[in-house]
DNA sequence: AGCGACTACTCATATTCATGACTAGTCACT
DNA sequence: AGTGACTAGTCATGAATATGAGTAGTCGCT
């Protein structure tokens, strides 16, 4: 029951499509939330219904119309209403641990290559969100962003993305090395 | 699909009950992966149909009878299988993200009174996993451990739990910290 | 004697999430 | 003139996950 809520945070910047929301939700920069363009598309029709996002038609000559949408004073209020529930713990659920916790029944090679695939891909991503963080603060030190700013929400939870992606990193590195060792 | 191979792993080292496996995957010691016990049930008994584990009846006079299940040799080979396979990409997805996400249009105390939870419940969780890891590795300093263990795959996905709760907690301290600076 | 907690498990249903396929026009490149 | 990539979506269906409620006996406590 959650997405809907990703849905609203997201749209509370800025007016979107479904199309543009789709690609901030898609792998490259989800921060916060990860869902596929079906899933929007059919949540945004299931807010415009209720009332808690409004779209509006915009006409363009060279490309197919869009509908762009934003968050309502209902929307608002349900984000808040949400804001205020308790928030469930969140749990990593990962296919690369599930291969690490049966480590000593499987082939190391194969588990190594496993690893050395997500370490890249998980360094890729903390880049793009080390970017992403730049392109936020600009000039100013993070200290003063953060103290100052305007709009940190996003910022902090890009953040929370980055130092993931980091973590995520090292353990795989870290997990590699043992496993070489241990094959020496 | 990643469930089954869940069960199957947590399996390898040691025979259990769907009630023991419960509470494994239960909130308390899920360092891999998180199920309610419905859908353990299920699981273990498809994988049961299938081959891939075996069961056996256990007769208690106190208590109700239970039926240990271990993985087989089919078992095995589809957790192989399985670790050939590219691991998709993991994604964080959490509903105190959202809401932080939100945070320049939201109530600041009521959001840190979220962050606060979280940081106490990841503090909590934190601990635990140290605890579990105290417990596998003994009184052998930790590299000594995992150079020359016998069993380091659970080791490792414990300890990737645990620098996550970690990170979950100081993240949430810092947010609390910057939440408050802009509200003074 | 009654309450709540623990072991051990089952059934039914709902919600959420992921998959693949499809339309249809524009643009850049070769 | 044809290929592939990009914008902007829709439809149908299945798999995975979560929810709530229920059974049935044991144990310790007050």
């Amino acid at each position: 029951m959650a997405l809907r809520h990703a849905v609203l945070a997201a749209l509370l910047d800025e007016e979107l499509s479904g199309y543009q929301l789709a690609k901030a939700f898609d792998m490259g920069v989800a921060n916060f939330w990860h869902a596929l363009p079906q899933q929007l598309y059919a949540e945004l029709a299931k807010l415009e219904k209720e009332g808690l996002v409004a779209g509006r038609e915009v006409v363009q000559d060279t490309r197919p119309n869009k509908r762009l949408f934003r968050v309502t004073g209902d929307g608002l209020a349900e984000l808040e209403r949400f804001a205020a529930l308790a928030a469930k713990p969140s749990f990593i659920r990962d296919d690369l641990l599930v291969k690490v916790q049966a480590a000593d029944h499987l082939d190391a090679a194969e588990l190594i290559a496993r690893l050395t695939e997500r370490a890249e891909f998980s360094e890729a991503k903390a880049a793009q969100f080390e970017a992403l963080l730049k392109g936020m603060r600009g000039e100013r030190p993070e200290g003063e962003f953060l103290r100052y700013g305007e709009r940190i929400g996003p910022y902090l939870t890009c953040r929370r993305g980055r130092d993931f992606e980091r973590a995520n990193h090292d353990w795989c590195r870290e997990v590699i090395a043992v496993l070489r060792a241990r094959s020496a």
